[in-house]
This record gives structure tokens, C-alpha cells and sequence, in this order.
DNA sequence: ACAAAAGTGTTCACCTTACACCCATGA
DNA sequence: TCATGGGTGTAAGGTGAACACTTTTGT
């Protein structure tokens, strides 16, 4: 007895943070009448090839269907319910990816491709194809609870940032107000921040920038670094 | 350009406590020809049938195989390198269980099935059959973490426990000696055990037996609950 | 009465939290 | 010189770690 079959794809979450908010992208799908979910909202995706790792397989989608370079990618859940799709049966493994995200890119996709950059706060209510939607709450959920005790937020930012500029992304992401003095100290006890030595000038005082230490980071991990923000 | 079909398993990592111990079960695989790992150690596992949810798959394989009731089930990660098969590319589900684990247990199934249980810290060093060896490092790794911040231990114990008997578990888990009065401290702290007013004779003073009470827990958590050890 | 295991209480150090002040720039 | 935003310090409260004593049983 030959074991079935199935229809495996990757579908992805992407996250970038743009001027105090986090974006996802979602496509509005076509209205050809061989789609289940004419004109519905769904993730970047699509079936894997017989060769590929399921991680290469996002990221060629990613790079192919968006032009995005992926600083992040994790695996977040695999959604199998035998009627996710109503054609026929197929696996879903859901990854989770962080950008570095620009305003032209928000506003071009919109315009070119069909894709719309979502607020997180600020989805559909309706219309989303497949398991999508709770593919992406749950991607959201994954977000808001590792960037408390993994630095993955960096991802989102620049290679250069300010503290605040770091507090605002961390404060987008929890939806919550942080203390200004007691962030930065937690951020500073870490001691995983080189000073650039460069000063962006804004309104007030120009902020100190820094770039996150990827190898101290590694070499403290192996220790037991604890990171909690 | 019809997307290729894969095969899926799902394979579960197990796990039972006994005696001041963590067990996980392997099959030691038969020496057919056909086998790519003849005499290796593999999971408990399958290929998915169409129509069954993932979840049911691992379900149905364990009664099947193990006879085993099933008190905990979490989906774990999917790995799907192209190369875990020798034989074709397959896709593999894994699953992470907890079980209540009986002495006669252990000690049957060694010899009737070709199943035998291996304490987590005295695991095969070699001859693993595809990437399973890599899989129960990944499930040791979240029962490891997951144990501390949310109360899925109790599925190891039976029904009734002392809380010296629920710190010993803990220990096993987390390979390191706690606090007697801290650690009772921390679970009275939560409010979740009821008295069973059993008493248990053993060497010196009886201890009070608790269960666990799950409705209470379930109304925590929304309120946001944070168990943590 | 003594050993063994269970149950409870107290102290100290540290970390988190709340909060106030000073500094450097643009307008 | 005033408003705006960035940077640092400090005191109070709560939590976790270390630790000692009492209780109840079997031998």
C-alpha cells in the first residue's frame, strides 16, 4: 500500500515596520472563476517544488512575487485541516519573515501587483481565502511574544537606529506605552549596541545610533544570555 | 503546471514520566532490505491518510502502535529538508506528546513491540533512522522551555499528586535541584491545585494530594495569567 | 527517640517601576 | 529663549534566592 500523496505549499507572513507601525502584505486575489476565493485577501505563498527546502521555497517566492530580501525567516506553524482548501486537500507551512521596510514600498505594491500593505491593527474584517487569517493572528501572537525574549526586533530597523527609534518599534509591536528612562537602561544592560559615533540631527537633541553586535549576541546566547524586554 | 504531490508524515516525539525519570519510546526498525535504516531508532509514526487532520493522524498512529492515551498533543515543527529520505522526498509533521507512564509499560513494550523506552539524558548516541534524532532534541528542547511557563506537566503525573512529587518532575525536566519551599511557594502562588484530602503514607510525614484544577486555569488565562516556575 | 520526609515562615539582595532633572538642538 | 526630543540617575516596592524550624510518620 503506496502512502498518499499531498499538495504541499509555504505561505509566509512578512512583517516591516514603516514610521511607527507594522505592516503586512496581502494580495487581493483574481477574479478568474477557477479561484475558490475570488477577490479575497492571502499571503504571499505558493506550492513547493520537489527540490527545494521549505525555507528556500519562501524565500524565492518572497524574492520572485514582492522583490523582498528577507532579514528574518522562522518557521511558524504547519495548518493541515483536511478542508482548508475546498478543491482539493493540501498541507500549509506557514513562515514568518521580518524587512526592512521603506514608504515607497508600501505605496508602489499597492498601485502595481495587486498587493495591499495592512496595518496589523488594521486588517480585513472579511474576505480572507483559505486559513489565512489565522495564519496570520497567529503570526501576530508569534511576533508579540518572541520580540520580548529575542532581539529580532533589529530586523525591522535600519542597520543604524536610535533607542527611540527602538522603543517606538518595540512599543508598535506590543501596543503599549514603554518608559522612556527604564527601556533604554534594559536596552544599554544588554551591552549588545556599538555605538556608531554618528548623530542624526531631528528636532531636539540628536540621538546616539547604534548597530546591534550580531557576534556578541551568538557569544552571550552560548552563555545563557537571558534577553527580556 | 499542476504543483507536484509530496508524502506527509506526522511522527511524535512521546514522553512519560516514571519514577524520577523522563522516558521516550523508539522503535528499533526491522532488518528488511527494503529499509533505508535497518536496526535504526525512529519515532512513532506515519504516512497521513487523505482525510484525516494532522492532529488525528498522530492520534490514530500512537492508539495503534503504542496503545497509548494521549493526555497532551502539540504540533512541534515540520521538517522537510530534501534530503531527510533517501528514498523520495518527504515531508514529516512532528508532533510533541505527554502521556501518563506506568513501570509496566516501560518494561512490555521492550519486549513485545521492538519499542523501548530511553531515558531523555541516556538516548541512543548513534544509529538514528532519517533526521529523528534531530526531532527529539527539538522536542526535549520545548519541553524544556515550555515547562517553565505554562503548567503542561501536570499531564505527566497521574491525576492526584503531592507537590514533592510534582518538584521531582520538574527536576527530571529540568536537570537541576530546586527549593522545597520555593517551589511549593511558587504553585500555592497560583491558586490552581485543590486538595483532594487524601492522604498518602510513605517513609516520613504523609503529604496532601492535589489535582489539578483545569476550569480554573482556563479562566486565568484569559485574564492573562502568567505561570511561570 | 530518632531518622526521614512534608509543611511553613523570614530575611536579604536584586530587579522592576515610577518618577525628575539636565542636555542639545531648531525655530 | 522656548519648545522639543534625547540622555541619565534615584528612591520605593515587589519578587526570587537562601535559609531554619516544626510536624508527622515508620522503625
Amino acid at each position: 500500500m503506496n502512502p498518499s500523496k499531498f499538495i504541499v505549499s509555504v505561505d509566509s507572513v512578512i512583517f516591516g515596520y514603516c514610521a511607527g507601525t507594522i505592516y503586512t502584505p496581502l494580495y487581493n486575489r483574481g477574479r478568474s472563476k477557477a479561484d475558490p476565493f475570488p477577490g479575497h485577501w492571502s499571503l504571499a505563498g505558493g506550492p513547493l517544488r520537489p527540490n527545494e527546502s521549505l525555507e528556500d521555497a519562501c524565500r524565492r517566492k518572497l524574492e520572485e512575487d514582492l522583490k523582498l530580501k528577507v532579514e528574518y525567516l522562522e518557521q511558524l506553524y504547519t495548518f493541515g485541516d483536511p478542508k482548508r482548501d475546498p478543491r482539493n486537500r493540501s498541507i500549509s507551512i506557514a513562515y514568518f519573515a521580518l524587512i526592512k521596510l521603506s514608504e515607497e514600498k508600501i505605496e508602489n505594491d499597492d498601485t502595481q501587483m495587486k498587493v495591499h500593505w495592512f496595518p496589523i491593527s488594521q486588517l480585513p474584517k472579511s474576505d480572507w481565502a483559505f486559513d489565512h487569517r489565522q495564519i496570520v493572528a497567529t503570526a501576530i501572537e508569534r511576533l508579540k511574544a518572541k520580540v520580548t525574549y529575542e532581539p529580532i526586533g533589529f530586523n525591522l530597523l535600519d542597520t543604524e537606529f536610535s533607542i527611540p527609534q527602538l522603543q517606538n518599534l518595540y512599543e508598535a509591536i506590543l501596543e503599549r506605552d514603554l518608559d522612556r528612562r527604564n527601556f533604554a537602561k534594559k536596552i544599554h544592560s544588554f551591552d549588545l549596541l556599538i555605538p556608531t559615533r554618528t548623530i542624526r540631527a531631528g528636532r531636539g537633541r540628536p540621538s546616539q545610533l547604534y548597530k546591534f553586535d550580531t557576534k556578541q549576541y551568538k557569544r552571550l546566547q552560548k552563555e545563557g544570555l537571558l534577553f527580556e524586554v
